[in-house]
DNA sequence: GGTGGCCATTCGGTCTGACCTTTGGTAACT
DNA sequence: AGTTACCAAAGGTCAGACCGAATGGCCACC
């Protein structure tokens, strides 16, 4: 029994209630028109109704509708145009807003370059096998005319890791996975900003990388998923390895500068990967 | 010479102009605050200036400073909390973010299950590898508690499954690299929302997966990467070919309906792992 | 001496209504 | 027939107001 006292301590019923959290109304609109646009109501490239006309169907301010389409278009469901005959137009969520969610987890996260070539090292002998299945003469074409920009010796050293990671993706997207190729889109403008300043690319490293491009391609080529494995194994591990013995090296040089300076040269090369991660359109 | 006759046809000097974009100013602020914060310039957790105090600082409008706000929220760099003490704080963008755009590019690319399928086939067994190299004590409590979790024979199917994800995606986390993490947490999800009906899970499938996990979590704590390779292979790949076997059934048992209801199976679970996208605190 | 109630303050969230800019179409003009 | 001018539709931006939520301080009341 209770104490039967006056003001007898209450004795609460633990309603054991979870934080609870209010929606924003954005957040609402912007979950129904995704629902709605996954489930594949609109078909891809149609529009939705124009911003006013949401207005006055949803009861919501013009401000919450724009944020909600605003979410969306970051989401890469709908790109939005201005103009007549503009509005928000359905698009399929590709490899790019993989990548480029990748790419912030990458920059963001403080990632150790130890970390990418790791998960490179996994990943991209996946992407050769299946490239090895999958490939069709269009992917061949670009792995040669990659693998072709690479071998000009004459070329900058950013035109060769350019080249150089144009082949890389040309592997991936030989796979016909979009999973896979969104991911080493991301992974291998990655390795590729941070690599770019690094001196241990001689024309002897050169040479060796386009031998091992050649080797892959051609089992890809052949069709020969285990040779395609192997090789790429290989390349991407020894690869892995000079830079591993670089970065110990350069660890002791650099001291630590302020990080102000490394983030102006990342964006010398063409296009600065970051500004564009919302917009569409990217390299591959 | 140009022609002398009245009215010359005017020489419009080709000024090749490349198509130039306007970017919009929430872009611009959004970019150039991404930039910042990736930069580490605000350590995480601290709180960017309130909107007001930005619009002030940057001549904007309201409005345009909250869509900027808006669009890094999204992508995961700030958490904005209302009331007093609230604004926007920086956070690292995490797995979560990745593994929300993964899921948009699954659900919305209309990917073939043989996709999913083949990515995991590719992907986990790399997880495996690095769990076996880098497991901790507690990584192998996880994966113990997952399977003990799996081996009640009593529970429903979805007890099952999700403590099968709640195992696999114990691997990846063993394996302490967030990117392999992050994809393999959207694709688990993925994959798990697509079998959750299918019929062929019994209790034979059941026990074989309970045993495979098990040899596969004792080359873990081994930690013998090779041997976890290849079971992990075995075992994923076993997988992938029951489900084949039952979709090609599956396939002729359902002529070829319209889009929508294949959709709508998939959403059928649980939680909606769609709604919960932009928000934090997934299922992990 | 807490406990609870009650502001005031400082945030983000939403709404309104206006105006600007871009773009497509179309009619007038040469 | 080709240009040009103009209009209409749609998104982009702005200014200002008000609402609601969290916090911190203060004070009365057990």
């Amino acid at each position: 029994m209770t104490q039967p006292t006056r003001t007898a301590p209450v004795v609460r019923q633990a309603v054991v209630l979870s934080p609870m959290q209010v929606p924003k109304a954005s957040d609402v609109l912007a979950s129904e028109l995704r629902e709605r646009i996954l489930r594949g109501e609109f078909p891809e490239g149609s529009a939705l109704p124009p911003e006013r006309e949401l207005v006055t169907q949803t009861a919501m301010s013009r401000t919450t509708v724009r944020e909600a389409l605003r979410i969306l278009e970051v989401q890469g469901l709908v790109r939005i145009k201005t103009g007549r005959a503009g509005g928000a137009f359905v698009t399929r969520p590709g490899q790019e807003s993989v990548a480029s969610s990748v790419n912030l987890l990458i920059r963001g996260g403080h990632l150790r370059m130890s970390a990418l070539l790791e998960t490179r090292e996994g990943i991209e002998p996946v992407c050769a096998r299946l490239a090895a299945v999958h490939r069709d003469d269009e992917d061949l074409e670009r792995l040669e005319q990659a693998n072709d920009a690479i071998s000009v010796d004459t070329g900058s050293l950013a035109d060769f890791l350019q080249a150089n990671v144009d082949w890389h993706i040309a592997v991936a997207v030989a796979s016909h996975n979009e999973l896979l190729t969104g991911f080493m889109l991301a992974l291998s403008r990655a390795i590729y900003a941070a690599t770019d300043n690094q001196r241990f690319i001689d024309a002897d490293v050169r040479r060796t990388a386009v031998k091992a491009h050649k080797t892959i391609t051609q089992a890809i080529r052949d069709r020969d998923p285990e040779a395609a494995v192997r090789r790429m194994n290989r390349h991407v591990h020894g690869y892995a390895e000079a830079v591993k013995a670089v970065e110990d090296r350069v660890e002791i040089e650099v001291p630590d500068s302020p990080p102000a300076p490394r983030q102006a040269r990342r964006r010398a090369p063409a296009r600065s990967t970051a500004a564009r991660t919302t917009r569409g359109s990217g390299g591959a």
